[in-house]
DNA sequence: AATATATATGATATCAGATATCATTAACGC
DNA sequence: GCGTTAATGATATCTGATATCATATATATT
């Protein structure tokens, strides 16, 4: 929220209604989902506001292995991807420091310069695996 | 095209025309972009061979840095990741097995087990960099 | 605190990418 | 060649998302 303020932007109450529900969710959640867990914010200002959080990073966007795709609130500081699993789609974070530096072993074999990257994990969380047995 | 006949598919001229065109194209396409380079070929018959060869693996889906996505022939048989130039979209694909190496170290922190992965590496391109200066 | 001004909202219409339907067409096995 | 079955293509439809625009409300100014 304060992130937001130091872009200018104002704090309203469909925003901090959105950002109240998101903080207590570690699942990745589909923008229509939002939308029908708070019938009092309209639709369109959902998808407004996901994709300005998008913008100041304070909600990533995980593609999913089947093309679909979730977002996720930020909770880290740092650069970071994303570990989410593909049976309950519970997003774990992890830091992006380790892998920089195998990638840019691998970076001299690119023809061309690495301008960003994006690494998702597909994992079973230890829930789902409990449940399946 | 032999990988479709093994699964039992049938070579019909839509999808040769098809296959045809992507060989030619090193860079990542959109189906409606296909589509509209083979006016001879349904749209639907685009859309619904793509997915096809997307299972087949004989195509890669490939998210960009903005959110949409390309796909691509895949060239090389085993597993693999790409690189995607931000601008023209170019198309390159790395060996995935010096990345695994390092991916299982940090798998040691990432709460559940790794079921797959995806990278995608953003690029400028050798051409795109000679253009820009 | 009241007001002015610009931003944000929400109902609706619209868009884009993709898929479902289904009568017609054309591959492949014989 | 012929029959069976999968594939095609025109159309309608779906889903996720965005554009429009009158109304409401957050902040700055006084």
């Amino acid at each position: 929220m304060e992130v937001l303020e130091d872009r200018g932007y104002r704090t309203t109450s469909p925003r901090k209604a959105i950002v109240k529900l998101l903080e207590q969710k570690h699942e990745g959640f589909t923008a229509e989902a939002l939308s029908e867990e708070l019938p009092s914010v309209g639709r369109a200002t959902v998808y407004r506001t996901i994709k300005l959080f998008l913008e100041a990073g304070v909600v990533c966007k995980i593609p999913m292995m089947d093309g679909a795709h979730v977002y996720s609130l930020t909770r880290v500081g740092h650069r970071h991807h994303h570990s989410v699993c593909v049976l309950c789609s519970a997003v774990g974070e992890f830091k992006a420091a380790p892998i920089d530096r195998s990638l840019r072993t691998i970076g001299a074999d690119i023809p061309g310069e690495i301008v960003g990257y994006h690494i998702e994990l597909y994992v079973t969380c230890y829930y789902c695996r409990a449940d399946e047995g």
